[in-house]
DNA sequence: AACTATTTATAAGA
DNA sequence: TTCTTATAAATAGTT
């Protein structure tokens, strides 16, 4: 389509080469746009030229990473490199990780066990019972902890209480009844003995404390 | 360029305009690739039709990657963001859901009970054991299994041993020692006591078998 | 960049 | 899809 037909191969004279580039670049360009247009196509084109200029066009509500992305996807050559490799070893041993853990918490649940022998199903026994153990001797600690703490503050409450019995009866034998302050007085003791009672009262410890409470008259 | 001038607008009627689709593609990959040679361009063309094809076309001496790669440097455009977002968002979820699993585990181990409360303890501990239960109770059903085989193997050797003994003895009556055939049969018995000998001595279960080879002779 | 002779692409029809 | 063909469009070479 020309005054004389050429053949495609590469122009040499550069001036003709740029010339040729210009007028062909724009006419791709607007086939481009027409297969979109006519047939409603999703199309990317990127053009650099030989001394590096960039054109290029895109279909409409699409962009070139979207093109790109399914061009991906459809040809399964995964355009990104090392850095995506990286990132997909990394998912993988992860992936791979997760199994075991997964694994291990289903055998420490009991579960899956079919594959087991009666050695590693004693080892497994063993591990869980020392488990227990640790747990155990935790939870008394903890609940040893807070009783002490528990018993701390009662014993701080019935020295308030003390010194404020104390005052009371100073101050009723001097002349008035002062009836207000018994009030406020039974506000902060109850608030104690409720928080005695309300921790663990089944646990050895906590009931020791509420045997004291009972001793000291607190109930 | 047609019997008639169209209008670039797209084309309603589905089967024109999908003629029109394979026509223009390959004009346009036709154009693609003169550009590319007659003007050592480098290009690339990624179209998807209206129903998902995928046709394209790249510069010889490049790939897809290059080309988007220069794309990338030269507009800014980091086409790789979204896919790169998405694989971080998983690996997040996965480092998440391990470290869970690491926690979980570590707990079942009965490290890391600094947080936990009593309640949380106290669940803790019943939760582990009952995997105890489950476990240990494996392992009996295990040890029977493999007691009940052992057994089986004991019994079905003794038949041997009788059979073969006498056969000997009917041997024996006829004329002569034939001193071999007992040291073979030795050898065949003797490898079930060690079997039964070896499995799991202090398990009740293969006691109890032990007892039974000693019953039947066989130490 | 414009012109234009010619080639090429392709719309319509088969 | 593919072929045919009339015609539109693209463009090579020229100005």
């Amino acid at each position: 389509m020309g005054r004389g037909k050429i053949e495609i191969k590469k122009i040499e004279n550069p001036t003709s080469r740029q010339v040729t580039y210009s007028k062909r670049r724009l006419g791709i360009m607007k086939k481009a746009e027409e297969l979109t247009v006519l047939c409603d196509a999703q199309l990317s084109l990127i053009i650099f030229s030989s001394s590096g200029k960039l054109a290029d066009f895109c279909s409409p509500s699409t962009d070139v990473k979207d093109i790109v992305e399914r061009y991906q996807n459809v040809t399964g050559i995964d355009i990104w490199d090392a850095q995506y490799q990286r990132m997909q070893n990394t998912l993988r041993n992860l992936r791979e990780i997760n199994r075991n853990l997964q694994k291990e918490i289903r055998q420490r649940k009991g579960e899956n066990l079919e594959g087991l022998g009666v050695k590693e199903l004693r080892g497994l026994e063993q591990k869980l019972e020392e488990s227990v153990k640790i747990v155990r001797q935790r939870k008394y600690h903890v609940i040893a902890t807070q009783t002490d703490t528990c018993r701390k503050k009662l014993k701080s409450s019935r020295q308030i209480y003390r010194a404020l019995t104390h005052e009371l009866q100073k101050l009723d034998e001097e002349n008035q009844p002062c009836s207000f302050l018994v009030e406020d007085l039974s506000c902060i003791y109850d608030s104690s003995i409720s928080m005695a009672n309300r921790l663990h009262r089944s646990e050895p410890n906590v009931q020791k404390v509420v045997r004291e409470c009972h001793e000291f008259g607190f109930d």
